[in-house]
DNA sequence: GCCGTTCGTTATAAGTTGTAACGCTCGAAA
DNA sequence: TTTCGAGCGTTACAACTTATAACGAACGGC
């Protein structure tokens, strides 16, 4: 994994302390939030007190941005690994959802509330420009065809975060709406707001997944 | 407002006290975040010291929980007033998407990252299920015509959460991906995961009602 | 006008994050 | 091998937080 063979012995317990306190980190998260994330709780964990993992993280925030990058990361691979070699958006999707239903407040951790002053530092839009191109990558490998909306003139001019893609701004418009609309099942699924309701979410994720690429899953069309 | 003639003084004035906190807890999120709210800054403020606002609310989390149903009932009669006389989509997903950048915090507060352990009580679910039916209202207004997908079998047999509305399972099915579609580019544009894009969230939002009405609004279909 | 309910207070307990100062230990270099 | 410094863990402390307990004062119904 990590590379603890060139390194000094201090440098090689200090990554391992490191590994361990996110380690604690990410079970706490997952089974409390993140905004039941304590310090105090991980140190009393690992049998030392509380101001010792201020040697290896500046502070809380410190902690949770790096367990942020580390789901950015995980993401990021785990999408790639399901686009390759070929850049299914079916295969995507479901890696997406695998992922996500695989720890709730890791999902929620990259896509849930923000915290208002927070600020992600550059690594993280990295992996997000990363994430990007995956998906506009399984998006290319479909043939749009259909009138030309107000936002796809609109995505002509401003896809700067599409970069250097070589994507027709109907496959962004594609993207976008591959992200949207997943994220929209999978975010009300993960913060319960269908549990009580009866239905299965994997169908409602896997309806809108079929129209999504075959066109006519269904949203049914408008009449009156 | 409230029936603040038909009580005692006493129970007027605690009303009010009442009213007074709730205030400065709403400005308090919609700077600053749920997470962030300080009872006992909120007491400062009001010139008084910590332990009296829990004459008013039992701690913390009953505050927010109040917080959290009187959003749902800002909700409702938000999308409610839309959506009379004539129940129209439209007009129901600008008023959701107006109501929703009016105050970020408080539509994340609904249907933002929730905490694990947390449980709504009763009121809430009832706000939520007339919130439902406003919005099942809206979609019976349009002739569903497409194919018969999974979903609309599966919705058949589970509607508990459609109770007595006499709506067809592809209109249920409509009502949900018309949710599910406004709650994913809204949540992602209010989560800040469009800034820095360069594009309008607002195309995208329109894009995806156009296409929620029109059924031709867009997602490119799929051919390969 | 009495008297009890309700309110606001201070004091206290048990948490939290984070800083400061003090030794100990380990490892690298002489 | 011995020394010596960087890094680590400790306790002590400050400034917060939520929440409870106990006390006194004020208000209002009777």
């Amino acid at each position: 994994m990590a590379e603890t063979d060139t390194a000094t012995p201090r440098e090689r317990y200090r990554t391992q302390v490191r590994a361990e306190i996110k380690e604690h980190a990410r079970e706490q998260i997952a089974t409390a939030g993140a905004s039941a994330l304590s310090l105090n709780a991980i140190a009393k964990r690992m049998g030392l007190s509380g101001p010792a993992l201020y040697r290896y993280y500046a502070g809380r925030d410190d902690l949770i941005t790096e367990l942020v990058e580390d789901a950015y990361r995980s993401l990021a691979d785990t999408l790639h690994a399901a686009a390759t070699p070929d850049p299914d958006p079916r295969a995507l999707a479901h890696a997406l959802r695998g992922w996500a239903l695989d720890d709730p407040q890791r999902y929620l951790l990259i896509y849930g509330t923000p915290v208002p002053g927070y600020h992600a530092p550059d690594h993280v839009t990295v992996i997000a420009n990363e994430l990007m191109t995956t998906l506009l990558d399984a998006c290319s490998a479909t043939l749009p065809d259909g009138a030309v909306t107000p936002l796809d003139t609109h995505l002509e001019k401003h896809r700067r975060w599409a970069a250097d893609h070589p994507a027709s701004p109907a496959v962004l418009h594609r993207a976008l709406t591959f992200w949207t609309r997943l994220h929209g099942v999978l975010s009300l699924e993960l913060a319960g707001h269908f549990t009580g309701m009866g239905f299965d979410p994997a169908l409602l994720f896997a309806a809108e997944l079929d129209d999504l690429l075959t066109g006519t899953g269904n949203p049914p069309t408008h009449q009156q």
